[in-house]
DNA sequence: ACTCAATGTTAAAAATATTTTACATTAGGT
DNA sequence: ACCTAATGTAAAATATTTTTAACATTGAGT
């Protein structure tokens, strides 16, 4: 599992979502701000609890937050 | 993150594929099949990369195979 | 230009996921 | 009942994700 090949919309749907912060999105799923950070810059991929904590913040399917690139 | 409120579908998936194995999922999805055995068991929920290739697997979308329960 | 909030970076420690190995149990076929 | 393949269990080692803390950068507002 080396190269990560998941892309994810989280910077776009906090800028919709009345511009949310990292840090309350961070929040919302209970996990800090570094985290959310490293995820949107895609350093590494979530867990899957996670992921699907963060669309449930978005009320969009987690499909629609986070893409796997084939 | 203590429990894990995400089930999954994996063990009905494998039935319906031709009774694929522990094994051959892992194989197909290169992780061990002690990794598989434990997340269709609940042990952990994986990462969301694995998630993704083991949806992919089946042809299903991820939401399809596991599920968050709130 | 200054200030402040938000974001990005780095490094180390902690927590969780995954691997590896080895053995126990279960279930089906013969 | 016996064999064998598939599944389950356990413990230790490794890899990855997450936390923590401290500091740098960016950008908007004044």
């Amino acid at each position: 599992m080396k190269d990560i090949k998941i892309t994810n919309t989280i910077r776009t749907l906090r800028f919709l979502d009345k511009e949310m912060t990292q840090q309350e999105l961070a929040e919302k799923v209970g996990v800090t701000r570094h985290t959310i950070m490293a995820i949107e810059k895609g350093k590494y991929s979530p867990t899957l609890e996670l992921a699907f904590k963060i669309a449930e913040v978005f009320n969009k399917p987690l499909e629609e937050v986070f893409t796997y690139e084939k």
